[in-house]
RNA sequence: GCGCGGUUAGCUCAGUGGUAGAGCGACUUUUUGACGUAAAGUAGGCCGGGGGUUCAAUCCCCUCACCGCGCACCA
């Protein structure tokens, strides 16, 4: 008997030890397990990615959510004798942590432009770097097994070759192409974002009705009317028969007299207002649509920095916001104002991670284009488009996701799901790899041959080079080799890919999950998962989302472990949360969890207390009732791997919560100490308790992978292996119980 | 506007076509030997409202209400 068991459990004293044991075996890398003849060399794989964190700061419940929950896959895996990898990596964020450093930056007085490209990169490197040690150190507190051998970035060379390569595909196979389009611009990060980065917030804003010739308008934005010279209705309007499309009509206007032509298009509605509007192409997507359909002029109102420009005449050069009020007095001092509704609302767009205003802008950018068919991979003969390829392999079943109603929320994204803008005006980044000469545009993995040459500035959308986060960091494109034609996986890739599941919040489908289905389908003709499974958002006991400005509101993981344990803190945010619902994260239930881990202790201690003397650690002739206890365990693990492979974890662990404490403990060891003092059938007993802890502490060692491993070592038994690596205590394959 | 999720014990949440479950909290008892971070026990629920299918509905279908979320539009 250890004197550590006799005094209670201390999480504190136990935790870094035992995971510096974890890290010294090396098995977190299935190689080492394979070579140690822990893992067979054929078994079958299981394979996950790290959803790479960002390194922008620290891991908060979130992440810590998302690691428990991996690792609890990952350790059923390896126990279960497949070739395991659990592989992690940081992203570099790029809009994120760009704006971070820049608003650190601020605080010392200095600007990105004072320091030039190369030096303002140098200072979110150094930046990124700390941010990354932090982050590991984190992931390493809270036990996840990482093979931390494989790590990745999403910006080191390795993968940047892969950027450069996909990016190269897909310009070559006419996928990527440069145009004048209206984006989003962001006035206050000074880039372009795409579609998905928009965050829309309901604000109260005027609604202005003016007297634009014999019609009535509305508008919330007078500042940008300056161009407008169409005035759209729809055909089939009964008041404006008179008006016909293409009629000219002079009305005097902001600055003095103008000529209106009249358009007639369906996309009115009717009912909105007056049914007329005015048409702004340059900075409104649907004005823009219009303009293209009938072919009007686009004139641009409103620089990048959000001011007026010399159209506006005696506006010029003044700020969005400061216009808009002297602009609608001057329409008031004409007699145009007719109307202002002080309660109108509508969505503003702001940018994700600046929070600026959005103002659409023509921009010349580089797309992704989604609808064009292309024969590439394995659709040699049937082109598709890469729409088609992200659809087919979820309506095919060739991608299960977790809970199964995203799938209808994945559908409705594609079919809506416009070019994806992936360039960004911002340094830090994945540099387009695109260079001009004159007229020329060359595309290559480097730069071309002779001078004169210039590199697009631009670099490309964070979120490119996390669509191919499943294979890039398996080793893609160098892991490629063709051979009569035929392109072949080696190495990582072979063996590991597609990736068996992928975790992770259900905040990311389309940013992420959607990218890599795009990704993976088209450059390696392959789903890059199996099974996505979605855990929900962390939230406080008040229902707020998690986040650091919420301050000492946030559980912060780290204290949490701290004080409870990394396995109480585990269980509590395993046990009743469901895939893709919020947990509310409760420092009662740790706290809960925390007991639990000193009542496995306790029930080890009367175990082992009560075996000292017991050599034969097979199955005795159990009496009756311990027979049937046996059976009983039995079939509870029968049971749970079963609902393992379903990802039901919250069902799992709430089950061998309760056998561990109200059967195990309350029930057989309390018949046991009978059997014991009186002498009756104490062989059968003692066998009973023996198993039962072993078995148990197998079942539990994914879910409180530290105490488990803690009184393992305590055990007596034959081979001295980790907790980690033993067998899970049911072989689903075989219908088999590991019995030792 | 289109769509998705939720509504179950005081709180946080699981769950199932056939007498309703857990944790925490509350109350009562127990200083017996693994554990007081404990044990034994008790109380507490028309499973959101209404309708339907069924021998049987908390569960399936329809509908309403409220809460949360996503997408689109917003001249």
């Amino acid at each position: 008997m250890r004197e550590k068991l006799l005094k209670p459990y201390n999480p504190q004293k136990t935790e870094e030890r035992i995971y510096k044991l974890w890290e010294d075996s090396g098995f977190f890398n299935p190689d080492v397990c394979v070579e140690k003849g822990i893992t067979k060399a054929n078994a079958e794989h299981f394979s996950m990615v790290l959803p790479p964190p960002n390194v922008t700061g620290n891991l908060h419940t979130g992440h810590a959510l998302m690691l428990v929950i991996e690792d609890i896959m990952i350790r059923q895996a390896r126990m279960q004798g497949k070739k395991t990898l659990w592989l992690p990596g940081t992203d570099h964020a790029a809009i994120a942590t760009q704006s971070k450093v820049e608003k650190l930056l601020e605080k010392e007085g200095i600007h990105k432009n004072d320091l030039g490209r190369e030096k303002f990169l140098k200072r979110v490197e150094k930046f990124a770097k700390e941010s990354h040690d932090t982050i590991v150190n984190q992931a390493k507190k809270m036990g996840a097994t990482l093979d931390w051998s494989r790590e990745a970035f999403t910006l080191d060379e390795t993968r940047n070759l892969s950027v450069k390569t996909a990016f190269k595909k897909m310009y070559d196979d006419g996928l990527i192409y440069r145009g004048h389009k209206i984006v989003n611009w962001d006035p206050k990060g000074q880039t372009v974002i795409s579609d998905d980065e928009i965050v829309y917030e309901e604000r109260k804003n005027k609604f202005y009705t003016f007297k634009y010739g014999p019609f009535e308008i509305g508008t919330t934005r007078p500042e940008t009317k300056f161009g407008d010279k169409y005035v759209v209705m729809h055909p089939k309007d009964k008041r404006y028969t008179d008006y016909a499309s293409g009629q000219k009509i002079k009305l005097e206007w902001i600055n003095g007299p103008i000529e209106a032509t009249v358009i007639k298009d369906e996309i009115i509605d009717m009912e909105f207002g007056t049914g007329v509007m005015t048409i702004t192409p340059w900075h409104t997507p649907i004005d823009f649509d219009i303009a293209e359909r009938h072919k009007l002029d686009k004139e641009q109102i409103i620089d990048k920095y959000g001011k007026l420009l010399p159209v506006a005449g005696e506006f010029a050069g003044m700020k969005i916001a400061d216009a808009r009020e002297k602009i609608v007095e001057k329409l008031k001092t004409k007699g145009l104002l007719i109307s202002v509704d002080e309660n109108y609302v509508n969505r503003i767009a702001t940018a994700e991670r600046t929070g600026g205003i959005i103002e659409p802008q023509i921009m010349l950018q580089w797309f992704v284009d989604v609808n064009k068919k292309i024969s590439a991979g394995k659709n040699k003969l049937q082109p598709k488009s890469l729409k088609e390829l992200m659809l087919e392999p979820v309506r095919e079943g060739k991608i299960k996701i977790i809970p199964n109603y995203f799938e209808k929320v994945y559908f409705n994204w594609i079919e809506n799901l416009r070019d994806w803008c992936i360039s960004r005006q911002i340094w830090y980044g994945h540099r387009i790899p695109v260079w001009y000469k004159n007229n020329e545009i060359y595309c290559d993995l480097t730069a071309p041959e002779g001078p004169g040459w210039v590199q697009d500035e631009d670099t490309l959308d964070t979120w490119f080079s996390s669509g191919l986060w499943t294979f890039s960091t398996l080793g893609w494109p160098a892991s490629v080799k063709t051979t009569a034609g035929q392109p072949e996986k080696t190495g990582d890739l072979k063996t590991y890919h597609p990736t068996t599941v992928l975790e992770t919040g259900h905040d990311l489908i389309f940013f992420w999950v959607a990218r890599m289905i795009l990704m993976s389908q088209y450059l390696l003709g392959e789903v890059p998962f199996k099974t996505v499974y979605f855990h929900g958002m962390v939230r406080t006991t008040d229902g707020r989302k998690m986040s650091k400005s919420l301050g000492k509101k946030a559980i912060d993981p780290l204290s949490i472990i701290k004080k409870y344990g990394n396995d109480a803190l585990r269980m509590a945010m395993v046990v009743g949360n469901t895939p893709g619902n919020d947990l509310k994260l409760n420092e009662n239930d740790i706290r809960g969890y925390a007991k639990f881990a000193n009542k496995i202790w306790n029930v080890a201690r009367f175990v082992l207390e009560n075996i000292e003397d017991f050599k034969v650690l097979k199955i005795a002739d159990y009496d009756n009732e311990d027979k049937k206890s046996e059976e009983e365990l039995n079939a509870l693990m029968e049971d749970i791997t079963k609902e393992m492979s379903e990802y039901r974890f919250s069902i799992v662990s709430e089950k061998i919560y309760q056998y561990f404490w109200h059967t195990f403990a309350d029930v057989i060891i309390e018949r046991s100490k009978k059997k014991i003092l009186e002498k009756k059938n104490v062989i059968s007993a003692k066998t009973l308790i023996y198993r039962h802890l072993h078995i148990l502490l197998r079942a539990l060692h994914p879910f409180m992978p530290f105490v488990t491993e803690e009184i393992w070592s305590m055990l007596p038994k034959e081979k001295n292996n980790l907790l980690m690596v033993e067998k899970w205590p049911f072989d689903c394959a075989q219908g088999k119980h590991h019995a030792n």
